[in-house]
DNA sequence: TCAATAGTGTCTGTTAGACATTATGGA
DNA sequence: TCCATAATGTCTAACAGACACTATTGA
């Protein structure tokens, strides 16, 4: 590269096989769960998976994600993240050259209407995975904690309304760590990023909680990242 | 995807050629730049763009980022970040379907046994570039900004041993901002990122600086990242 | 001596983190 | 009534942000 590189080492190209992997985070029974999928592998043993699909004609790298989003849940669309390409030697079971890891974060009510082969487990339960998507999911968890204090990633793992209590447990699901309820409500509030709504939620006994919507403010004057108060601990 | 997919609907898979795309940003009087190279297009005309490889047989993506790096600096090898995969129908120097971008920061000494294609301009004054590439450099100014305060990337934009101006004129180069210098240092030895050498540097006219050097403690007892003092500007 | 840059001490308003208390439902 | 959960008020130590000052060189 010091020199312009010779179209001969150029055309040492090689024509590869992309593939779309999709990391689906959701939380399920109180602990962060990712989507998988039944795949019989090569000696037809029953084998789980991250969903993927080939990256088809002319068709971009978000969309082919988008599309397989719609695919799964239906209508209600949820965002997808690229996490990044993977392209180590690691299994893959389509054999794909390289992958595209997309990071696809759903509500707890989210995928009713998915198939048998498809299952819910928790991330510090997984079966084996193949090493490639292993990765990607590894990946994925990291990205999804990563970016917690600075977007808004928390309520796409919420319905539409939800109580604060939720949302704390959201935040101390993802941080791995239990938070103080006074502090986070207060942090949230300077925040400016809910708003309640009028109804009540009563959730078995004790007082019933106020439902609260995503409703970010414009802008928040200070620069700061929205950063939750910790428990000691 | 509700149902597994078919053999036939996999099989619409088109192989792919793929590129790595490097964004080189380094500090270049007084402002960040990025390291460009010299191309001639199809009308002959000569036109800049990011210095980029089509990936070769079995390497990976690393590798491959990596061995770019080694042939543009020679020996020291500078660390590489992969920032994703575009694969956008935005125009391409090599007609790649798919490019892999991968940030590469190097101090303001690196670089001067560059041939005469490379040339650095200020990512404020860049010329036209292929349009995906232009989208590559413009995620790579993004993600070295979101690491600032997450991870020590400033020291990989400085020399060995540096002073804390030279430091403190990374931070406002990424930032785009003035920072206040007391509490700057105060932040800084609070973080333990830094320890002082023994040498010193006269800088013109002026006390002279003292040198220092990265040296991170094991772990700061804070979970807050470093944050940096502002000025109210 | 002046100018210019390096580096430090201290003050203050804000807030993270913790405590305690009240509010409101179900059993 | 008791208990469990929601929600709020207040205290304190820590710190962000700022100001003012000292230190050390070249011109």
């Amino acid at each position: 590269m010091r020199d312009r590189p010779s179209p001969a080492s150029r055309s040492a190209a090689r024509p590869a096989t992309i593939s779309i992997d999709l990391a689906v985070l959701s939380p399920r029974g109180g602990a962060l769960a990712a989507l998988l999928t039944k795949a019989a592998d090569a000696r037809a043993r029953e084998r789980w998976c991250l969903p993927w699909d080939v990256l088809r004609g002319e068709e971009s790298l978000s969309d082919a994600a988008s599309r397989m989003v719609k695919e799964l849940f239906g209508q209600p669309t949820h965002a997808v993240d690229q996490i990044r390409a993977f392209g180590d030697n690691q299994r893959h079971p389509g054999d794909a050259d390289l992958s595209v890891g997309f990071m696809v974060l759903v509500p707890s009510d989210a995928g009713a209407a998915l198939g048998a082969d498809y299952s819910w487990f928790a991330v510090d339960r997984l079966p084996t995975l193949p090493g490639r998507q292993h990765t990607i999911l590894d990946a994925a968890i990291e990205m999804v904690r990563s970016r917690l204090d600075q977007s808004p990633v928390a309520f796409r793992l919420l319905t539409p309304t939800f109580t604060l209590s939720e949302l704390q447990g959201i935040y101390e699901l993802l941080l791995g760590r239990r938070l103080h309820k006074a502090s986070f409500r207060r942090a949230l509030h300077a925040a400016g990023l809910v708003e309640p709504t009028d109804e009540l939620r009563s959730e078995g006994r004790g007082r019933p909680a106020q439902l609260f919507r995503y409703a970010p403010k414009k802008r928040r004057g200070t620069r700061r990242g929205v950063r939750f108060d910790l428990l000691p601990g």
